[in-house]
DNA sequence: CGTTCCCTTGAGTAGTTTCAATACTTGTGG
DNA sequence: CCACAAGTATTGAAACTACTCAAGGGAACG
């Protein structure tokens, strides 16, 4: 079924997959499909969205990844990533600009979405704009998740943890791997989303390494044993509202 | 007209009061006011929604605090503070089950809405829905920040930031002060959501009161500089769009 | 074959935690 | 009114975690 769907919605069909996809029926997700008005290639690191800019449409992500950054003085840190099938400015629809710049790394491909076509949506398929707001709802969980984190893990578990998550999150699109994963994000990103230096951040990996539970080396991550990995994170995927005890069990209307 | 407000719809008045609250029209005011079925008064420290609970009705914070707590081990932390006039779990709404608790503190007042009468709202009114949707996207701006915050700043400058933050959402509903306020914190709260022990925020608050930036002491908050304290914290108020010019209101908190 | 970007290592300093102990505040009952 | 308990706030010293500055090594790409 997830297969079907990335055929027969080449754009859309990684939405909400693993999550309340399934709530979709066969028109909703053809209209979904039909919002993306157009697709852009990026090879190269673009910013699609800078902070404060009044936009007029969003963007989901179709493949690659994207950051949310903010820039503070010199340094950037960054407080969002997002995996194909996210549907990663809604927030702009509503809001009109964002606090934050979205970028692309490594290459990335992206469909754009018109705001007067989600404006038609809000009027006429009241179901379908649930399931978009809902989506907002999961990218707020993961927020909180990375502030519970930063409040409570030292460095080492916190990258550790973010490689559960990524992990995770590209098991319920379809994209995940055996044994790991591999990312455009480089050392210095993680540092920028982890809240540490480069410098510590490459300890912190180098530890990962010593103690057996991750090897990431120049974005590819190897995880021998991925239990040993989530136990050493104290990671729990019920926020991500996949499976586990969090999961959504009704039909939403 | 913010004090209109306040009496024509008592329990629903600061619902996005200082943000779009403009743009609701009379009757969607009146429909929004409607939603609450009952109110409760809570004096004693109350778990309005433990999570993992399934729940079919959503809290409006009508007076008081309301955390978002996440249990870990030992700890506690928190993952989110609430004003009057947040409408605090419409998560909850779409999720059906949170992945945190929703716990009072100190004297507060909840409003419920069953989420029938939002499944009604979603149908019937989507421009009204759509500014629900906004609610729970400046939630996701302020989670965002908060990422921000302890990613970047050492633990003095967190809880600094965190005043500012505070202060600025309180003027933002009416209940502003001029030289501070008064909230049913402890010093153990603004550890939990710091990501600091108890002790080394004792420290932090001592450091504030030495430099003559913030004096926290048993709940009030009195700051002689505003401006001071928000420059100390590289604190800019621009991600809870806001209006831009934010006037000091003097009336009772 | 040399840039350029990315990663790694070392030593000294700053920020934070832990453990342990001491006060202050508020409410209660004698 | 005082004694007491519970919760909250404060302080000191040692251990740990993370940061800064400084320098060197490795891979990819023209």
């Amino acid at each position: 079924m997830a297969h079907d769907d990335l055929e027969a919605y080449p754009l859309t069909g990684r939405f909400l997959m693993g999550r309340l996809r399934h709530a979709l029926s066969t028109e909703e997700k053809q209209v979904l499909e039909s919002l993306v008005e157009t697709v852009e290639a990026l090879d190269e690191p673009t910013t699609i969205l800078a902070r404060g800019k009044l936009c007029d449409r969003s963007t989901m992500l179709l493949e690659g990844t994207l950051l949310r950054t903010i820039e503070q003085g010199e340094r950037r840190f960054i407080v969002g990533v997002h995996v194909p099938g996210d549907f990663a400015d809604l927030h702009c629809f509503a809001l009109k600009r964002l606090d934050h710049n979205l970028v692309t790394i490594g290459p990335a491909k992206v469909g754009y979405v018109p705001h007067t076509r989600l404006e038609e949506l809000m009027e006429q398929r009241p179901h379908l704009a649930r399931l978009l707001w809902f989506s907002s709802l999961l990218d707020a969980a993961v927020h909180r998740q990375w502030i519970l984190k930063l409040e409570q893990l030292p460095a080492v578990k916190r990258v550790a943890h973010f490689f559960a998550e990524l992990w995770h999150r590209l098991d319920l699109v379809g994209l995940g791997r055996r044994d790991g994963l591999r990312t455009p994000l480089i050392q210095a990103d993680l540092a920028d989303m982890c809240g540490t230096t480069a410098i510590h951040m490459n300890r912190a990996l180098g530890q990962l390494r010593k103690e057996g539970i991750a090897e990431f080396r120049r974005g590819t991550l190897y995880v021998p044993d991925r239990q040993a990995l989530e136990r050493f994170a104290d990671f729990d995927p019920s926020y991500l509202y996949g499976k586990g005890d969090l999961r959504v069990r009704n039909e939403l209307g």
